[in-house]
DNA sequence: CTGTTAGCGCGTTCAC
DNA sequence: GTGAACGCGCTAACAG
């Protein structure tokens, strides 16, 4: 029993197959009678489109590519991750359209999926993530003349469009709830130095108003690198009062290097995970984090793509921003220790 | 500037069509010297295959499709999934194959998915995970004529070929690991119950030498579950002195709720992870548990899905048995308390 | 053997 | 509302 051709249900329906094609993308042409019949005949028969048949034509793929490339495995992300792509689904699963995944170790090898992708024509467009310092993919992109949307901050060189949230303003959310708590000496772990995000997130910490609020250092995301980075940090002679991590890994291994330390938190020290995860809620004390809603960035970002996609590219190359993340209390920020200065413990 | 096709490379290398497609898929019927010119030819237009010409004419995808069914959020299998489909990637790309990844929230969806992606012809095969008892996909897919590979356990209906783990195996060594420290009285706190290899595990646990170990619950995979299962096995006259937990957030639960039952781990209560994630580390004590390499599992089960595919589908309907998990001991088993009943805390 | 012609696969679209 | 060509690569049949 082969699959059902629009021939088949020409034939079925006693008409030609051109007439099949109008009735089912539902364009003028055919009477409404003879769009029932035709509807009714292929419904009988369980037609589906043959998607290579009619990507052939229309020289539309119906998917859409994502690319992670992520050395580092790191745990909160990863939940954001998948979130992220779930919301991505959701919005692409609605406009009929396939998401094409990718995970490799390094950017050059994004940059040949993309263009292997764009050659064989298996994606309309792409989804870019964690955009870094001088990145080469938007310029790579645009050369492929390959539609692609960045998730996550405004692109620098201008090339591509993005859906974008602003870590500037988030950083000073933070830094007003925990000044707002009474910390005078807040200090910034944040990741590494090639991401862009990083670096505005690092910026904004350093500009904050009244000069930076005190040391930021720079770590990879990872729980020995956030456990170091606290050690150190706390060893100084004006240790801070507070601590904000990049992510929750080293939100968490700040956590217990401030316990091996012999500070408590939040009596002696309040620490601040910019990633909310599971992680964040299963530790005690369970840490003050900043949400974001990854699902509906995913969705949002992927609506954007699509709409790029089409033959009026609504608001062009405009960027979007999304919702400012929300900072969630929880149990890990407090006021700060009244004594000026706390003996650490042994 | 059109993209290359084959009639592009023919003109330019003096010969037909037909004989650029032969020259170009490595197959008899032109000269070395002819194929070299055409080679060349191809590679100065810069060719690449139209994927969806290629599919239209071999009925072939190029690519298959992963959906996950997955209500509940939890964190370490996500991290062993982000791994997992990095190693079906990673055996993909080597045979030029894309990935299509799906999440949906029902088995329901899922099927759904497969039924279009295979009337589509958008995938070539499919890989399935999570399977549960009396589990609608496998019949579905033989329905549908969908070459499938189950990836996690011999599927009992016997219809899809699997590559699977031991998990009653696996128990068997938890238990001996904790046997061997001294306890006896271990009990189990399981996922859901109709996930196929939590009844495995449970049936195992059940039926260890011996008889039963102790009392077995089930929970949903989430730190609240965790957590109360924790309590309500500790608040039992014959409390456990060791737990077993089918994931790693319930385990980090349940140290909090030991914890919070005045217990302290190891020395009261052992706990062990069934999944090994950066959150097994960054707890205090670390955690004892079972790791799997996920990267590896996932390309074993792409490269044993890809050989289905084929025209010699080598192996058949036969099973692939994977790694044993590797048990990990870490800081939260240790012997149980020597006095027969530990009063619990306040 | 080397290479060509013709037609297929399946949905879309243009001219009549 | 129809017939026919098209998109692009594959391949059976055929000619040199």
């Amino acid at each position: 029993m082969r699959r059902p051709t629009i021939t088949d249900i020409a034939r079925r329906a006693g008409v030609s197959p051109a007439a099949v094609s109008f009735a089912l993308n539902g364009r003028p042409g055919v009477s409404e009678g003879t769009r029932r019949r035709i509807l009714d005949a292929a419904d009988a028969l369980g037609w589906q489109p043959n998607t290579a048949a009619r990507s052939l034509s229309s020289a539309e793929a119906g998917a859409i590519g994502l690319v992670v490339a992520r050395p580092a495995r790191t745990l909160g992300v990863e939940q954001f991750f998948m979130q992220f792509i779930s919301g991505v689904q959701a919005e692409l699963s609605e406009r009929s359209h396939a998401l094409l995944l990718h995970l490799v170790e390094e950017v050059d090898a994004e940059i040949a999926a993309y263009r292997r992708w764009w050659a064989e024509r298996r994606v309309d467009g792409v989804l870019v993530v964690d955009l870094l310092e001088d990145d080469p993919r938007p310029a790579a992109l645009r050369d492929l003349g390959m539609p692609a949307l960045l998730a996550g901050g405004p692109d620098p060189a201008g090339v591509l469009p993005s859906v974008w949230i602003d870590d500037a303003r988030a950083m000073t959310a933070v830094l007003d709830h925990l000044r707002g708590l009474g910390h005078e000496r807040i200090a910034h772990v944040s990741g590494p130095a090639g991401l862009l995000h990083t670096a505005r997130r690092r910026a904004a910490f350093g500009s904050a108003p009244h000069g930076g609020p005190g040391p930021g250092v720079a770590a990879d995301f990872t729980d020995a690198e956030g456990a170091r980075a606290t050690s150190a940090l706390l060893a100084a002679a004006d240790r801070p009062t507070a601590i904000v991590y990049d992510n929750d890994v080293m939100a968490v291994a700040g956590l217990s290097a401030a316990r091996q330390a012999g500070l408590a938190v939040p009596a002696d020290l309040s620490i601040v995970s910019w990633e909310d995860s599971t992680l964040c809620r299963v530790t005690h004390p369970t840490l003050t984090a900043l949400s974001r809603d990854a699902f509906r960035f995913g969705s949002t970002a992927a609506a954007r793509l699509l709409s790029l996609l089409g033959p009026d590219p609504a608001g062009g190359t405009a960027d979007t921003e999304f919702d400012l993340p929300a900072l969630v209390p929880r149990e890990s920020t407090a006021p700060p220790p009244r004594t000026g200065s706390v003996t650490p413990g042994p």
